[in-house]
DNA sequence: TTCATATTGTTATGGTATAACTCTGCGATA
DNA sequence: TATCGCAGAGTTATACCATAACAATATGAA
């Protein structure tokens, strides 16, 4: 189990920079160009642990990238996606960066109510229960979506307490 | 575990005979007002055991009743997805009927990506499991969203075959 | 250098969902 | 019976999410 929710110690810094150091890193390794746009969306992506919308980095990308359009931003999400750097909420419509990359793996998603923050779990008791229950019924599985809603530990605790901001969480 | 992809000899009149006469037997129980509007788009949803997009409602309501525009169907599906008549799934953005209504209940739903069929499970393991690994992480469980992608028993088996109808699967 | 291809730019459009205000019909109540 | 309040539905407008299609450009291999 990887990626629990950030406790108020979270050097947010450090923790983008080994993001993009991986994926700079997984790309060498395996030939792919994390291009200055890729690296650039990537990099807002992972600007906090919240699920970010498209068009929210495409207005930043606005700031600084003439004709910027969406498809500049989903054109770079579907490649982020693709090589597991990214994620999808399907709930949410929104996109969270993945501290444990690798290709088009699926994992588990706890998304605080709250505060917004979204935990990754990539647990095999999951995987393994929900593959097993469907395959009874003689489905075929090639793919899980499991997101779950709720409250973060620190929410759970103190909902009336002010949210912290993004990288404290 | 309910609600298994349909058989060869699922008779979907019936199917959908029943479904209506649940949700209009709940809604006497509960003083909750099954309307015109409402039951003709729970009618729709469950023209077919594949997920309906809001739009192609839309579409069909149009040509029956004037006027009809985004909010009449949204509005219908909202009421019908808060009393546990219809799911969203998320992955699809579209609206599936279900058979087993309880408010506000979660389910799980295996989704071919070849026939489009859905099928619902409400797999108390899958639910447990899945709650007692993300509270092991200091989550608080609101809610889940599990959708499987993946063949149907029949496309896993018969992948050449040609689309059988809807109302056959 | 030249070429094939991947990437990005650009314009347009399609698909999903809600805000905000109006109107209508129906039951409760004075 | 009158009228009040409200849920439901009508109506208009807009916001948000995502992709198609084609043009231009950058990159790396031959």
């Amino acid at each position: 189990m990887i990626a629990p929710f950030r406790t108020e110690r979270h050097d947010h810094e450090a923790c983008l920079r080994d993001a993009l150091a991986r994926a700079e890193d997984i790309c060498l390794h395996k030939g792919l160009r994390l291009t200055e746009l890729r690296r650039r969306v990537l990099e807002l992506v992972w600007s906090g642990h919240e699920p970010v919308r498209a068009y929210d980095l495409l207005d930043q990308l606005r700031g600084e990238r003439r004709g910027a359009a969406p498809p500049t931003v989903y054109r770079a999400l579907d490649f982020l996606q693709e090589h597991g750097f990214v994620h999808k909420i399907e709930s949410l419509n929104a996109y969270v960066g993945c501290a444990e990359p690798t290709d088009r793996h699926g994992g588990q998603f706890l998304i605080c109510g709250r505060c917004k923050a979204v935990a990754e779990l990539d647990d095999p008791a999951i995987y393994e229960t929900v593959r097993r229950r469907a395959e009874a019924s003689g489905f075929t599985v090639q793919g899980q979506v499991i997101e779950v809603m709720g409250l973060c530990p620190r929410c759970a605790v103190t909902p009336d307490a002010p949210l912290a901001h993004n990288h404290e969480h």
